[in-house]
DNA sequence: CTTTTTACTTGCAAAACACAAGTAAATGTG
DNA sequence: CACATTTACTTGTGTTTTGCAAGTAAAAAG
């Protein structure tokens, strides 16, 4: 797709993470402290290898994500959230928000939306917290 | 596509506005109060007609807009925001926040940028207000 | 040295998209 | 009242993207 279709900044972002699987990559980098080509490949919505690929790709060129080799482990490769793949953290919030709300069938925790609703800048200073620290996370199997 | 990938929230929300468009429509109702095909088809980033009237569709059966005639015009249809659809309006301000931020070139006004972050409620009321009554409008022509 | 693991790439059919053109009903104009 | 215009789409066609299955390559393990 050509770029640039207007400057507003929800079309901006529309055209890096407008499609079906970029904010699931993002979700699982941001709220799952995943980070091989590997455990995002196992997310539960089966998002097919080339996609993942042609989306790591695209996010390490729009500077979201960095990649790197694992020290411990050579043939393992690190995606890392940058700054600007963290600011994503509160559009995450508000659509995981949104979706809870009108999903009948939703799987999330309802303590865990009011949480995020009445406590929302110590929720994001938690996840950026679990981000450095995965021993922190609070969504890990929920 | 098929749906219910996973019933994480998140996902629930991209399987309905998971693409380049919807949210732009959406953003059109909801900030610029626009409410016809006519109106939609006209924003800068040039949708296809095709694409238009299917989204709208998708929209109207998600439950997400409702579809009437102008009581003053009967060849203009009238595309109302619900409740589910008017919850949006989160996701739009923090996609908005994120894209002013991270791009060079936005169009967004530093200013409004402002504050939306730090008076997040009371922009908030203030487009609902604007829905019913878009003189109170404070996005237009920005 | 062979097998396994990890991270991709490739090929191909199906679906979605973009663009141009056409249709239909309601309204405005002479 | 005939004719043009406006509004809201629909249709057709070629291109692009996606989804699925299979294959490849390098590092590590046995």
């Amino acid at each position: 797709m050509k770029k640039n279709r207007s400057h507003c900044p929800v079309n901006f972002a529309l055209e890096i993470f407008g499609d079906k699987w970029t904010l699931l990559i993002i979700r699982d980098l941001i709220l799952f402290n995943k980070k091989t080509y590997g455990e995002l490949k196992n997310s539960p919505e089966g998002i097919a290898t080339n996609i993942l690929a042609n989306r790591l790709s695209l996010l390490e060129k729009e500077g979201i994500v960095v990649k790197s080799k694992d020290p411990n482990n050579s043939k393992v490769n690190i995606y890392d959230l940058t700054p600007k793949g963290i600011d994503l953290i509160p559009v995450l919030l508000e659509m995981s928000i949104w979706g809870a709300h009108h999903d009948p069938n939703t799987a999330a925790p309802p303590a865990m939306v009011k949480k995020i609703e009445t406590e929302r800048a110590a929720v994001i200073a938690q996840i950026k917290a679990a981000i450095k620290d995965p021993s922190k996370n609070i969504f890990k199997n929920k």
